[in-house]
DNA sequence: CCAATAGTGTCTTTTAGACAGTATCGG
DNA sequence: CCGATACTGTCTAAAAGACACTATTGG
């Protein structure tokens, strides 16, 4: 036994990654946020080659001297362009080939957070308009993105606007106090289409993630709105059914 | 415009990845099949330093000179697994930190991928007894595993009960042709419980993702019962709700 | 009082759940 | 005829869908 752990060590001893030909390894972030109604995604204009002066989604390469795991880089380059500590992240996806970067073969683990727009101050590097956020639909906001990222932030879309219809994700593109209505507004933003007001309440309701905040109001010309916050220690939540109704349908 | 262009190419000459710490770069398959009406799981018995001898996930290093990209990497180490060219294949997640591999800090883009064990030969390289099928839930049945393998299997489970919930995935776990009885046990052994017959053909037949096979019966001592296939070109089926039934719930 | 938004009640329609029933083979 | 498995029909219970109704503010 005492051999072949002697020949394991001196296995690892004379290894070396340089003597082989690697992939880079990056990882890259779809940041959305809700602003004027709207899905909007971060970009940030690349200060380096290749693709320098190109917008792109912020990511970049790991750092193995500093970085722990892949989540923990994930959120360092959240921070470093948004200054959030811990919003929602999830990954997204691998994606990796030889054509990706001019560099050469690369890979990059993708990464989708969802964060309130008005718990941010984007940094701007040196540069003044180095980020920026973009709405996702229109056709004109949404500049041209450099490596495969158009396809990156593509999925990412598609992810999040499944998840909308059976879980609680959208809670967390709201600030930490908000309206049932407001909730309702966010849902009908991502999936394009209104949904019934008592419908949508008994599924929230039920879905049992969210807390009345006693003596909280938005206040306004109108009857005052109770405000809520999402229930501590209680990950996302998935309902057993799609969201599959459409109001004025009948 | 042409100052910009030649300084992006005078970067990539005198770009070399060489000069940088980045991460190893593997692809990791979990191989599941239904066999004995268990789940079980495709391991190998590693042949070569670190871990040697131990049992672990197939898979290996990104081959930067001959793989196009990462799906194109996790079919090229499954068919050397088991010879198997297009099965259901999808990526599962990446796994990434300075500890899971001895050599260094490391990442896997792990896939999963099901097949019917009646279409397999297991290809054992040199060693007669390298390549086996365990089943997932017995204890003793599955050995320890290299690396974070487990967790990774783990995830894998995870991820393919959860979807057994509310997809057709099953489907890829039989051969081409099947009855429904066959593939309610291959869901009956994937949640664990039995589902009720009648729900069940509404619900597969709803999801209008087989075809009846014209004139093609399983025999027996007992009523022939109809051979189904995959119709083509149709990918995973979502249901809209759950699978939430029980039989014998009253 | 009116406009505006918050929030609730109720009837209808859909569908899953439960289980009993019929069908068709070999022996 | 019997055992075994395939397949269908029907009643019931529960939930979603649709929409009208009431509530409470500011002006």
């Amino acid at each position: 036994m005492a051999t072949a752990k002697q020949s394991e060590k001196d296995f690892l001893r004379n290894y070396n990654i340089h003597d082989y030909d690697v992939p880079l390894t990056s990882v890259d972030l779809v940041i959305f946020t809700i602003r004027d109604q709207a899905l909007q995604v971060l970009v940030v204009k690349r200060g380096d080659h290749p693709c320098k002066g190109q917008w792109s989604l912020p990511g970049g390469f790991i750092d193995i001297h500093n970085d722990v795991d892949l989540d923990g880089a994930a959120l360092r380059k959240l921070k470093e362009k948004t200054g959030v500590e811990a919003p929602y992240l999830e990954q997204l996806q691998g994606f990796g080939s030889r054509n990706r970067d001019p560099r050469g073969w690369s890979t990059t683990f993708a990464y989708f957070a969802l964060i309130s727009s008005d718990r941010i101050t984007l940094s701007h590097g040196g540069n003044a308009d180095a980020v920026r956020w973009c709405p996702v639909e229109s056709d004109e906001g949404l500049p041209k993105l450099a490596f495969d990222h158009a396809q990156i932030l593509d999925v990412a879309v598609q992810r999040l606007r499944n998840k909308v219809e059976y879980t609680s994700l959208p809670a967390h593109l709201l600030p930490e106090e908000f309206t049932l209505s407001e909730l309702q507004r966010v849902y009908q933003v991502l999936l394009g289409r209104l949904v019934d007001k008592s419908a949508f309440r008994k599924r929230i309701r039920e879905g049992d993630f969210l807390e009345e905040l006693p003596g909280k109001w938005r206040l306004g010309s109108n009857r005052p709105a109770q405000l809520y916050g999402l229930r501590k220690g209680q990950g996302t939540v998935y309902f057993n059914r799609l969201m599959t109704g459409e109001v004025g349908a009948k």
